[in-house]
DNA sequence: TTCCTATCTTGTAATGGTTACAAGATTGAA
DNA sequence: TTCAATCTTGTAACCATTACAAGATAGGAA
Protein backbone atom coordinates (compact mmCIF):
# COMPACT_ATOMS: atom_id res chain seq x y z
CA UNK A 1 0.00 0.00 0.00
CA UNK A 2 1.31 3.60 -0.30
CA UNK A 3 3.04 4.37 2.38
CA UNK A 4 1.13 7.97 2.36
CA UNK A 5 -2.11 5.83 2.13
CA UNK A 6 -0.87 4.04 5.25
CA UNK A 7 0.11 7.13 7.48
CA UNK A 8 -3.44 8.77 6.75
CA UNK A 9 -5.34 5.38 8.01
CA UNK A 10 -3.13 5.10 10.66
CA UNK A 11 -4.33 8.17 12.03
CA UNK A 12 -7.85 7.24 10.90
CA UNK A 13 -8.04 10.40 8.18
CA UNK A 14 -10.07 9.84 5.39
CA UNK A 15 -8.04 9.41 2.11
CA UNK A 16 -8.70 11.77 -0.59
CA UNK A 17 -5.90 13.19 -3.53
CA UNK A 18 -5.60 16.71 -1.87
CA UNK A 19 -4.04 15.11 1.28
CA UNK A 20 -1.92 12.52 -0.33
CA UNK A 21 -0.29 14.97 -2.35
CA UNK A 22 -0.03 17.70 0.18
CA UNK A 23 1.76 14.53 2.57
CA UNK A 24 4.20 13.32 -0.51
CA UNK A 25 5.01 16.95 -1.77
CA UNK A 26 6.27 17.91 1.96
CA UNK A 27 8.26 14.37 2.40
CA UNK A 28 9.89 15.17 -1.08
CA UNK A 29 10.50 18.53 -0.95
CA UNK A 30 12.11 19.30 2.92
CA UNK A 31 12.39 22.84 2.24
CA UNK A 32 10.10 24.28 4.77
CA UNK A 33 7.39 25.90 2.41
CA UNK A 34 5.07 28.41 3.37
CA UNK A 35 1.21 28.10 2.20
CA UNK A 36 2.06 29.97 -0.72
CA UNK A 37 4.96 27.85 -2.00
CA UNK A 38 2.57 25.04 -1.34
CA UNK A 39 -0.23 26.22 -3.14
CA UNK A 40 1.38 27.17 -6.35
CA UNK A 41 3.63 24.76 -6.84
CA UNK A 42 0.60 21.84 -6.64
CA UNK A 43 -1.70 24.10 -8.62
CA UNK A 44 0.83 22.61 -11.28
CA UNK A 45 -0.98 19.47 -11.12
CA UNK A 46 -3.68 19.92 -10.07
CA UNK A 47 -5.27 23.71 -11.23
CA UNK A 48 -8.17 23.43 -9.11
CA UNK A 49 -6.67 23.33 -5.74
CA UNK A 50 -7.86 25.37 -3.38
CA UNK A 51 -5.95 27.45 -1.11
CA UNK A 52 -8.41 27.44 1.34
CA UNK A 53 -7.68 23.31 1.20
CA UNK A 54 -3.68 23.96 2.02
CA UNK A 55 -4.92 25.69 4.67
CA UNK A 56 -7.22 22.82 6.18
CA UNK A 57 -5.05 19.56 4.90
CA UNK A 58 -1.86 21.61 7.00
CA UNK A 59 -4.32 21.93 9.93
CA UNK A 60 -5.55 18.53 9.74
CA UNK A 61 -2.27 16.93 9.27
CA UNK A 62 -0.77 18.95 11.90
CA UNK A 63 -3.11 18.06 14.57
CA UNK A 64 -2.41 13.89 12.89
CA UNK A 65 1.11 14.73 13.95
CA UNK A 66 2.35 13.92 10.45
CA UNK A 67 3.62 17.46 10.23
CA UNK A 68 4.86 20.62 12.47
CA UNK A 69 4.90 23.98 11.67
CA UNK A 70 7.78 26.10 12.16
CA UNK A 71 7.34 29.33 13.94
CA UNK A 72 11.25 30.18 13.79
CA UNK A 73 10.10 33.54 11.91
CA UNK A 74 6.84 35.30 13.14
CA UNK A 75 6.00 36.32 9.41
CA UNK A 76 4.74 33.14 7.55
CA UNK A 77 3.59 29.67 8.30
CA UNK A 78 6.30 27.15 7.41
CA UNK A 79 5.29 23.22 6.87
CA UNK A 80 7.92 20.33 8.00
CA UNK A 81 7.57 17.12 7.44
CA UNK A 82 7.68 15.65 10.98
CA UNK A 83 9.98 12.41 10.73
CA UNK A 84 12.90 12.06 13.21
CA UNK A 85 13.38 14.83 15.98
CA UNK A 86 15.30 17.37 14.71
CA UNK A 87 16.40 21.29 14.42
CA UNK A 88 16.55 24.73 12.50
CA UNK A 89 18.52 27.23 11.31
CA UNK A 90 17.56 30.14 9.98
CA UNK A 91 20.24 31.94 8.13
CA UNK A 92 19.27 35.72 8.12
CA UNK A 93 21.23 36.61 4.86
CA UNK A 94 19.17 34.06 2.13
CA UNK A 95 16.56 33.35 4.75
CA UNK A 96 16.84 29.54 3.89
CA UNK A 97 16.10 26.95 6.54
CA UNK A 98 18.40 24.13 6.66
CA UNK A 99 17.51 21.26 9.16
CA UNK A 100 19.76 20.14 11.62
CA UNK A 101 19.46 16.39 11.72
CA UNK A 102 21.10 15.61 15.24
CA UNK A 103 19.11 15.94 18.09
CA UNK A 104 19.96 17.81 21.14
CA UNK A 105 20.89 16.10 24.24
CA UNK A 106 21.25 18.42 26.52
CA UNK A 107 21.68 18.83 30.32
CA UNK A 108 18.79 21.86 30.06
CA UNK A 109 15.98 19.22 29.08
CA UNK A 110 16.98 16.54 32.01
CA UNK A 111 16.70 19.57 34.12
CA UNK A 112 13.66 20.86 33.63
CA UNK A 113 12.10 17.50 33.21
CA UNK A 114 13.54 16.42 36.63
CA UNK A 115 11.90 19.30 38.07
CA UNK A 116 8.56 17.91 37.52
CA UNK A 117 7.91 19.33 33.83
CA UNK A 118 6.22 16.92 31.05
CA UNK A 119 8.14 17.89 27.57
CA UNK A 120 6.62 16.79 24.77
CA UNK A 121 8.24 18.70 22.24
CA UNK A 122 11.60 20.29 21.82
CA UNK A 123 12.40 22.89 19.18
CA UNK A 124 15.78 24.27 18.37
CA UNK A 125 15.83 27.16 16.49
CA UNK A 126 19.65 28.65 15.29
CA UNK A 127 19.86 31.91 13.27
CA UNK A 128 22.72 33.33 12.12
CA UNK A 129 24.57 33.34 8.34
CA UNK A 130 25.38 29.94 6.44
CA UNK A 131 28.32 28.88 5.33
CA UNK A 132 27.16 29.53 1.32
CA UNK A 133 25.98 33.29 2.45
CA UNK A 134 29.19 33.84 4.44
CA UNK A 135 31.52 32.44 1.14
CA UNK A 136 29.46 34.89 -0.97
CA UNK A 137 30.60 37.60 1.59
CA UNK A 138 34.06 36.45 1.25
CA UNK A 139 34.57 36.15 -2.78
CA UNK A 140 32.81 39.99 -2.48
CA UNK A 141 36.15 41.14 -1.43
CA UNK B 1 20.95 58.22 35.82
CA UNK B 2 18.00 55.94 35.54
CA UNK B 3 18.71 52.35 34.32
CA UNK B 4 16.22 52.44 31.43
CA UNK B 5 17.37 56.21 30.00
CA UNK B 6 21.23 54.44 29.74
CA UNK B 7 19.88 51.71 28.18
CA UNK B 8 18.59 53.75 25.16
CA UNK B 9 21.37 56.32 25.17
CA UNK B 10 23.70 53.70 24.92
CA UNK B 11 21.84 52.25 22.22
CA UNK B 12 21.31 56.13 20.32
CA UNK B 13 17.73 56.12 20.76
CA UNK B 14 16.09 59.47 21.87
CA UNK B 15 14.64 59.55 25.24
CA UNK B 16 10.51 59.27 25.52
CA UNK B 17 8.23 58.57 28.15
CA UNK B 18 6.80 55.85 26.49
CA UNK B 19 9.66 53.90 25.30
CA UNK B 20 10.72 54.35 28.98
CA UNK B 21 7.71 52.72 30.27
CA UNK B 22 7.83 50.14 27.78
CA UNK B 23 11.19 49.24 28.57
CA UNK B 24 10.25 49.21 32.37
CA UNK B 25 7.34 47.29 31.99
CA UNK B 26 9.10 44.61 30.50
CA UNK B 27 11.98 44.67 32.92
CA UNK B 28 9.69 44.41 35.60
CA UNK B 29 7.03 42.34 34.53
CA UNK B 30 9.04 39.27 32.82
CA UNK B 31 5.13 37.70 32.15
CA UNK B 32 5.90 37.54 28.09
CA UNK B 33 2.96 39.97 27.38
CA UNK B 34 1.57 40.49 23.84
CA UNK B 35 0.79 43.88 22.44
CA UNK B 36 -2.85 43.89 23.83
CA UNK B 37 -1.43 43.19 27.28
CA UNK B 38 1.56 45.42 26.98
CA UNK B 39 -0.88 48.12 25.76
CA UNK B 40 -3.78 48.16 28.18
CA UNK B 41 -1.76 47.95 31.02
CA UNK B 42 0.26 50.85 30.44
CA UNK B 43 -2.75 52.87 29.42
CA UNK B 44 -3.69 52.73 32.92
CA UNK B 45 -1.63 55.04 33.84
CA UNK B 46 -1.18 57.11 30.53
CA UNK B 47 -4.77 56.71 28.37
CA UNK B 48 -3.43 58.42 25.42
CA UNK B 49 -0.88 55.64 24.90
CA UNK B 50 -1.66 54.13 21.40
CA UNK B 51 -1.55 50.77 20.20
CA UNK B 52 0.54 51.96 17.40
CA UNK B 53 3.66 53.68 19.53
CA UNK B 54 3.31 50.13 21.06
CA UNK B 55 3.96 48.72 18.21
CA UNK B 56 6.45 50.91 17.09
CA UNK B 57 8.34 51.37 20.35
CA UNK B 58 8.66 47.00 20.40
CA UNK B 59 10.01 47.59 16.83
CA UNK B 60 12.50 49.99 17.71
CA UNK B 61 13.40 47.65 20.92
CA UNK B 62 13.98 44.60 19.51
CA UNK B 63 15.97 45.81 16.25
CA UNK B 64 18.35 47.91 19.10
CA UNK B 65 18.54 44.28 20.78
CA UNK B 66 17.02 45.48 23.83
CA UNK B 67 14.19 43.17 23.74
CA UNK B 68 13.28 40.24 21.59
CA UNK B 69 10.13 38.71 20.21
CA UNK B 70 9.08 35.29 21.06
CA UNK B 71 7.87 32.67 18.17
CA UNK B 72 6.94 30.03 20.17
CA UNK B 73 3.58 30.55 19.26
CA UNK B 74 2.11 31.92 16.16
CA UNK B 75 -0.78 33.04 17.29
CA UNK B 76 0.55 36.58 19.10
CA UNK B 77 3.98 38.47 19.15
CA UNK B 78 4.59 37.75 22.93
CA UNK B 79 8.03 40.35 23.91
CA UNK B 80 10.96 39.88 26.48
CA UNK B 81 12.84 42.02 27.89
CA UNK B 82 16.68 40.99 26.70
CA UNK B 83 17.97 39.86 29.26
CA UNK B 84 20.92 36.93 30.02
CA UNK B 85 20.28 33.76 27.38
CA UNK B 86 17.68 31.80 28.20
CA UNK B 87 15.10 29.75 27.08
CA UNK B 88 11.22 29.06 26.91
CA UNK B 89 8.94 26.34 28.21
CA UNK B 90 5.36 26.71 26.65
CA UNK B 91 2.61 24.97 28.93
CA UNK B 92 0.16 23.98 26.33
CA UNK B 93 -2.73 23.71 28.62
CA UNK B 94 -2.31 27.02 30.68
CA UNK B 95 -0.54 28.53 27.74
CA UNK B 96 1.58 30.52 30.42
CA UNK B 97 5.51 30.79 29.29
CA UNK B 98 8.09 29.94 31.71
CA UNK B 99 12.05 31.19 31.69
CA UNK B 100 14.27 28.31 31.52
CA UNK B 101 17.27 30.45 32.91
CA UNK B 102 20.21 27.79 32.72
CA UNK B 103 21.59 27.95 28.76
CA UNK B 104 22.22 25.31 27.24
CA UNK B 105 25.10 23.88 26.09
CA UNK B 106 25.12 21.44 23.58
CA UNK B 107 27.17 19.87 21.45
CA UNK B 108 24.59 20.35 18.49
CA UNK B 109 25.81 24.07 18.71
CA UNK B 110 29.25 23.16 19.20
CA UNK B 111 29.41 20.94 16.23
CA UNK B 112 27.31 23.67 13.47
CA UNK B 113 29.82 25.86 14.81
CA UNK B 114 32.87 23.43 13.31
CA UNK B 115 30.65 23.27 10.02
CA UNK B 116 31.45 26.89 9.30
CA UNK B 117 28.01 28.33 10.30
CA UNK B 118 28.01 31.57 12.17
CA UNK B 119 25.86 31.44 14.97
CA UNK B 120 24.14 34.48 16.47
CA UNK B 121 20.79 33.43 17.91
CA UNK B 122 19.83 30.23 19.80
CA UNK B 123 16.04 29.93 21.00
CA UNK B 124 15.06 26.64 22.99
CA UNK B 125 11.49 26.14 22.97
CA UNK B 126 10.24 23.38 24.89
CA UNK B 127 6.59 22.71 25.15
CA UNK B 128 4.29 20.09 27.43
CA UNK B 129 2.34 20.44 30.73
CA UNK B 130 3.81 22.80 33.69
CA UNK B 131 4.02 21.24 37.05
CA UNK B 132 1.12 23.77 38.04
CA UNK B 133 -0.91 22.05 35.93
CA UNK B 134 -0.04 18.38 36.62
CA UNK B 135 -0.85 19.09 39.64
CA UNK B 136 -4.39 20.14 39.18
CA UNK B 137 -5.11 16.97 36.97
CA UNK B 138 -3.96 14.70 40.12
CA UNK B 139 -5.82 16.76 42.50
CA UNK B 140 -9.38 16.23 40.32
CA UNK B 141 -8.88 12.70 40.25
C1' DT C 1 17.85 79.50 26.83
C1' DT C 2 15.89 79.52 22.37
C1' DC C 3 15.53 77.70 17.88
C1' DC C 4 15.07 74.25 14.57
C1' DT C 5 15.15 69.85 12.44
C1' DA C 6 14.90 65.10 12.85
C1' DT C 7 12.31 61.94 14.92
C1' DC C 8 8.47 60.26 17.58
C1' DT C 9 3.55 59.66 18.81
C1' DT C 10 -1.03 59.31 17.58
C1' DG C 11 -5.44 58.18 15.08
C1' DT C 12 -7.30 56.61 11.04
C1' DA C 13 -7.32 54.07 7.03
C1' DA C 14 -5.55 50.31 4.23
C1' DT C 15 -3.67 45.78 3.85
C1' DG C 16 -3.59 41.01 3.37
C1' DG C 17 -2.98 36.53 5.50
C1' DT C 18 -6.06 33.53 7.77
C1' DT C 19 -10.54 31.80 9.05
C1' DA C 20 -15.76 31.20 8.69
C1' DC C 21 -19.22 29.61 6.11
C1' DA C 22 -22.30 27.24 2.84
C1' DA C 23 -22.94 24.46 -1.25
C1' DG C 24 -21.68 20.74 -3.77
C1' DA C 25 -18.48 16.59 -4.20
C1' DT C 26 -16.28 12.62 -2.31
C1' DT C 27 -15.19 8.88 0.81
C1' DG C 28 -15.92 4.58 2.86
C1' DA C 29 -18.76 1.77 5.87
C1' DA C 30 -23.03 -0.74 5.81
C1' DT D 1 -25.21 0.42 -4.30
C1' DT D 2 -26.64 3.61 -0.82
C1' DC D 3 -26.10 7.23 2.34
C1' DA D 4 -24.33 9.97 6.06
C1' DA D 5 -20.23 11.95 7.46
C1' DT D 6 -16.67 14.54 5.92
C1' DC D 7 -13.92 16.98 2.61
C1' DT D 8 -13.07 20.48 -1.00
C1' DT D 9 -13.92 24.75 -2.94
C1' DG D 10 -14.91 29.80 -3.58
C1' DT D 11 -16.48 33.76 -1.51
C1' DA D 12 -16.95 36.72 2.14
C1' DA D 13 -15.65 38.27 6.70
C1' DC D 14 -12.26 39.06 10.11
C1' DC D 15 -8.84 41.32 12.55
C1' DA D 16 -3.95 41.84 13.77
C1' DT D 17 -0.51 44.48 11.80
C1' DT D 18 1.26 48.12 8.91
C1' DA D 19 1.12 52.55 6.19
C1' DC D 20 0.45 57.11 6.33
C1' DA D 21 0.02 62.01 7.51
C1' DA D 22 -0.46 65.59 10.92
C1' DG D 23 0.87 67.41 15.02
C1' DA D 24 4.08 66.99 19.14
C1' DT D 25 8.57 66.25 21.19
C1' DA D 26 13.59 65.64 21.88
C1' DG D 27 17.93 67.27 21.95
C1' DG D 28 21.88 69.39 19.44
C1' DA D 29 23.43 73.94 17.88
C1' DA D 30 23.74 78.72 18.35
Amino acid sequence: MDRYVELLKKKGLKITPQRLEILRYLDENRIHPNIERIHSDLKKDNPSLSKTTVYNVIDDLTKADLLQILTINRFEILCDFKADPHHHFLCKECKKVYDLDEDFNCHLLEKIRSEGYQVDEVHGYFKGTCRSCLNKREGGK
